[in-house]
DNA sequence: ATCAGCATGTAAATGGTTACATGATTAT
DNA sequence: ATAATCATGTAACCATTTACATGCTGAT
């Protein structure tokens, strides 16, 4: 059973319970979009071969006159999420300019390195502090509405992750913007 | 002057010296792949589309027989490479298969989230291990050359980072293993 | 002689984003 | 009224990978 990218974060989506495109579509924004992606552009077209594979099935669930197509997963779309989940990872791709434009500063345009590596600490501390507020919105949902909403082990490791490396790199990266600062004066 | 995310890896490499499409592709490879991919199919047509916008100039540079085309950066495309690099990054985009299976683990094989964890803190050992190796690669280069083979501040910074951040991250999920062993008695 | 590595290139397929089109509902 | 948000979908475009094709050179 060959999954593809978007097949894969919509059938843990389904998972939990049963959501609509609209639904996985702002929660991957929500919650996945800073190490998963995806668009509806993605999203309704997979949904819909998903459907024809035996994998989800969707039920109409209107709300008054607005379509509104409710999907699940069937027992063999629950066996193949199992599947997937067993085996090891496979894509992990990373495309990053602010890394790009530091390893080339040098031979391009020195001065510039340290005003660089300073931008990328502002960055992951504006990360972590919007992470942050995820993480507090969902301990008050927590507090207000019972256990019931409260995330399970997993997702809560994956957003404390990007809360403390984004932390980090914040500190790695002010630390090393003062270094390239010091090794040229000419600069300063 | 918009350019390409292939013409910004090929101008930086140019910037430091003249370079033939191969030997763009092997630096890449080794010095950039961690946080910026490009494939042949990526590189040749862009060198042409450079050429043709007079950002860079092609000389034949055969050796013997066998056909070789070294460019370098013109004026304008130096200029073109100054501009960039002035410009805040735009790009940043993470594809994360391991964490996504994390973020699912909870509503799907809750016993596998420690495993996961724990795997991810193997993949980022390797991961500096291998950047480790690379350091080392240089500084013995350093040693053995004399200082004209000495990278710039900026990429070394990159590295390590690269190395740096890799390592914490292996500790981090160590750590995160254990306590998502420690949650779930019954899955041990 | 053969294989690994140097060297260039392209075609097809895939994957993904963006923009557009349409319309209902809810809050201001 | 009107804007924001809910809701679904597609077409055009762009980026990227993969596989293939070709041939030279140096080492074993």
């Amino acid at each position: 059973m060959e999954l593809s990218a978007t097949a894969k974060v919509i059938l843990g989506m389904l998972a939990a319970r049963p959501r609509s495109g609209y639904e996985i579509k702002t929660l991957v924004d929500s919650s996945a979009r800073f190490f998963w992606a995806a668009s509806y552009g993605q999203i309704y077209p997979e949904l819909k071969r998903l459907e024809g594979a035996g994998l989800i099935t969707g039920a109409d669930a209107f709300q008054g006159a607005r379509q509104r197509t409710v999907y699940k997963l069937t027992a063999k779309g629950t066996r193949a999420a199992r599947d997937w989940i067993q085996r090891p990872p496979e894509t992990f791709e990373l495309r990053d300019e602010g890394l790009l434009e530091l390893f080339f500063a040098g031979s391009i345009e020195p001065a510039r390195s340290a005003e660089i590596a300073r931008e990328r600490a502002a960055r992951a501390s504006a990360v972590a502090a919007e992470l942050r507020s995820v993480e507090r919105e969902i301990e008050g949902r927590h507090q207000a509405e019972g256990p019931e909403y409260s995330p399970d082990a997993g997702s809560l490791t994956v957003l404390k992750y990007g809360i403390e490396m984004n932390e980090w790199a914040a500190k790695w990266f002010e630390r090393a913007a003062e270094d390239l600062e010091r090794e040229m004066p000419e600069a300063a």
